[in-house]
RNA sequence: AGGGCAUUGGUGUAAUCGGUAGCACGACAGAUUCUGAUUCUGUUAGUCGGGGUUCGAGUCCCUGAUGCCCUGCCA
């Protein structure tokens, strides 16, 4: 049997192809936007409004957007669809420009590693804004059609006369005027002359149409405010029905990709193509066709639209999320408990880990909610593998070597330290990654007097509870073995002050002891983590957690009325975790990591975050807030613990 | 109420023409372990309901239920 010769050019495996995935393959056979079976025609884009911050929901469509794009060896955009000046704003467009750039995606044109505010920054990006006078044009060639009008009610006249779900609409009275009365309307509109709200121009679609979106649906509205790139250049800005369609031709997008609550403007999408279209001449297949006053046909992507990315525990309303910011529930915008992602950065996510989040669960119809779990899962697996580990005590409790100065009978260990000086120092060795040899080792010092962990000490421990307690005997990671002889407690606050401990020298390095004469070897079930007292670093160490207590946060209790009674309305405020944020301003680090280096922010990973592992805690990143003489820490997450 | 879309273990997601319901996360159990981490092994549990067509239905037909979206001069 002949063997079929492996084309390279063929499509990868059709395993678990996405809809959206299945439907580009069929276009590229078909040829639909080129020669059958060529898939580099294939273009896709990201196309946010400047008036927010991105967030997970975002980090998803541009990953979706810009894998498709690389898949097919295609081409992926980034265009501001900055239509309305009033809610748009420079500062969006640039923070939105650095998120994308962190999240890894690479769009046409662009320049890497471009500083902000430089021209290179930007270079590539496209705007809406730039396509006015093209949509000017469509809009004139649309009215000359006799398929647009100015229509000259308020919005309240519009809307009565809009109908219901149930009941047809009613014609506006300037629905057939002459078109020279609406061009001139038009180009009063445009030039500054009408006032806001005043008039509107229509396209006259089917006022009966189930589908309201196509009940004589608003192409552009007067607004005279300034808008952010275009300055007074236009008194009317293009609604986004009438918009995005063309922003789309125009920049050559095949597969325009959008959330599900578009679908009912996928007919009006179609629509005011093909209007635009009508009378333009044969399709371009016929070759020499488009002989009208008006040109060839332009270009009619596709859209399609896939369920927006929901996240337990967190919400993503732009609404919500401000008032968050302004009532000052969180730090800002990017607080590490928003799902922005600003604050995922912050928090110490890597762009990786959310980039394997939001493409795990492919593209679907249907509206779901992931569990954070999955999120916070990414981005563990990832520093599992990446992250440096050191030890640092969150909320230390001191212990005392008593028998640190007693002369032991073991060979000497190399440092040339006398065993009987109470006030040496033995440097360990341990290991930075054990999931990554290549990381090597550093040093950490090990003397008399340590401060270990709280909660890593009961007075009257229960069986199972494998750590420190009176009699019991611990390994302390990379030092030595300990075994607790006695404790001390404020008299007042019952708190645990001091712990008394004697230390076995044959377990140096955490080693296990040799057997002993019957050849039993003794074991230990716990390992603490410690760190040197007069070597540690105090720090800060912010411990974050999830914003809200329930699933839902938006959703109200069934019984949302009756607990309204005692302060006002219910609100998702209700919601809050009060526990969302743990500082502990006590932390000690141990002084030297990372083969000896001090810590210190530095550009070990690719976006200059410092992150590592606070063994036995969680993985934790430097923050912004943090200075030479204080360091902040962020927890990114915490490890996986199955005691509890 | 009119229109549109959707529904597969606890969660998310696969299943070619109608042909063994698979994967991941979680949970649970065990093994390994100088992180109660990691890793490994195993267990758990599912086609929204009711009819129908068929040798055979997650898939096709009928019907019902539930959820989401649409009555901005927002996107």
């Amino acid at each position: 049997m002949a063997e079929t010769p492996q084309n390279v050019d063929a499509p990868p495996p059709a395993e678990h192809r996405h809809f959206i995935q299945k439907i580009i393959d069929e276009h590229v056979a078909a040829g639909r936007w080129g020669a059958p079976g060529d898939r580099s025609v294939v273009r896709t884009r990201f196309p946010p409004e400047p008036n927010g911050y991105l967030h997970i929901g975002h980090a998803k469509s541009i990953h979706l957007n810009h894998g498709l794009a690389q898949e097919f060896g295609g081409a992926f955009v980034l265009r501001f669809d900055d239509t309305n000046p009033v809610k748009e704003e420079q500062e969006y467009v640039d923070s939105i420009i650095a998120d994308a750039r962190w999240l890894g995606v690479r769009w046409e044109g662009m320049v890497e590693n471009a500083e902000p505010g430089t021209p290179d920054f930007y270079a590539g990006v496209r705007f809406a804004s730039d396509y006015f006078p093209a949509m000017y044009a469509f809009a004139i060639e649309l009215v000359g059609k006799g398929l647009a009008y100015v229509d000259e009610q308020d919005a309240d006249a519009i809307r009565t006369q809009r109908g219901t779900l149930t009941e047809p609409g009613t014609p506006s009275p300037f629905r057939d005027r002459p078109a020279e009365e609406s061009l001139d309307l038009l180009e009063r509109m445009k030039n500054g002359e009408i006032a806001d709200g005043a008039m509107v121009l229509r396209a006259k679609i089917d006022m009966a149409s189930p589908n309201l979106n196509l009940r004589d649906p608003v192409m552009y509205r007067v607004v005279n405010k300034p808008h952010h790139r275009t300055g007074d250049d236009w008194h009317i800005y293009p609604m986004y029905d009438w918009a995005h369609g063309l922003e789309d031709s125009i920049e050559g997008i095949t597969n325009s990709i959008c959330t599900l609550e578009f679908e009912a403007h996928r007919p009006l999408y179609d629509w005011f193509i093909d209007a635009i279209n009508r009378g333009r001449g044969e399709t371009n297949a016929r070759g020499s066709g488009g002989g009208s006053s008006h040109g060839p046909p332009i270009h009619h992507p596709q859209q399609t639209e896939f369920a927006r990315l929901s996240v337990d525990y967190t919400i993503t309303s732009k609404r919500k999320l401000l008032q968050l910011v302004e009532e000052r529930r969180v730090r800002g915008w990017d607080d590490p408990r928003l799902p922005t992602v600003s604050g995922l950065r912050r928090g110490g996510y890597t762009p990786e880990s959310i980039r394997a989040f939001v493409m795990e669960g492919g593209a679907t119809k249907f509206n779901a909610a992931v569990d954070v779990g999955k999120l916070e899962n990414a981005v563990r697996s990832h520093l599992n593998q990446a992250a440096p580990r050191c030890m640092c005590v969150l909320d230390p409790v001191r212990l005392v070597i008593e028998n640190w100065n007693e002369t032991a009978d073991r060979p000497g260990d190399g440092t040339g330290n006398s065993t009987d000086d109470p006030d040496r120092v033995e440097w360990m060795d341990a290991v930075n990654n054990p999931e990554d040899a290549s990381a090597g080792t550093r040093r950490v010092p090990f003397s008399r007097e340590l401060y270990v962990e709280r909660v890593d000490f009961m007075e009257d421990p229960p069986k199972k509870f494998f750590r420190l307690g009176p009699g019991r005997e611990v390994r302390l990671r990379y030092g030595f073995w300990v075994t607790c002889t006695g404790y001390e407690k404020d008299p007042e606050t019952g708190e645990v002050t001091l712990i008394r401990a004697t230390y076995d020298p044959e377990t140096r390095g955490g080693d296990n002891p040799p057997p002993d004469a019957d050849g039993k070897v003794r074991k230990v079930k716990g390992t603490i983590h410690w760190v040197s007292a007069e070597h540690a670093v105090p720090c800060e160490v912010r411990l974050f957690d999830r914003l809200f207590r329930v699933p839902k946060p938006e959703k109200p209790p069934k019984d949302a009325e009756a607990q309204a009674d005692a302060d006002g309305e219910w609100s998702f405020l209700d919601n809050l975790n009060p526990d969302s944020l743990t500082i502990r301003e006590g932390a000690l680090l141990e002084p030297e990591w990372h083969g000896g280096r001090q810590v210190l922010p530095s550009a070990h990973w690719p976006d200059g975050i410092e992150r590592v592992q606070f063994e036995r805690h969680g993985y934790f990143c430097l923050d912004a807030d943090s200075t030479p003489e204080k360091l902040v820490w962020n927890r990114t997450v915490g490890l996986r613990d199955s005691w509890k």
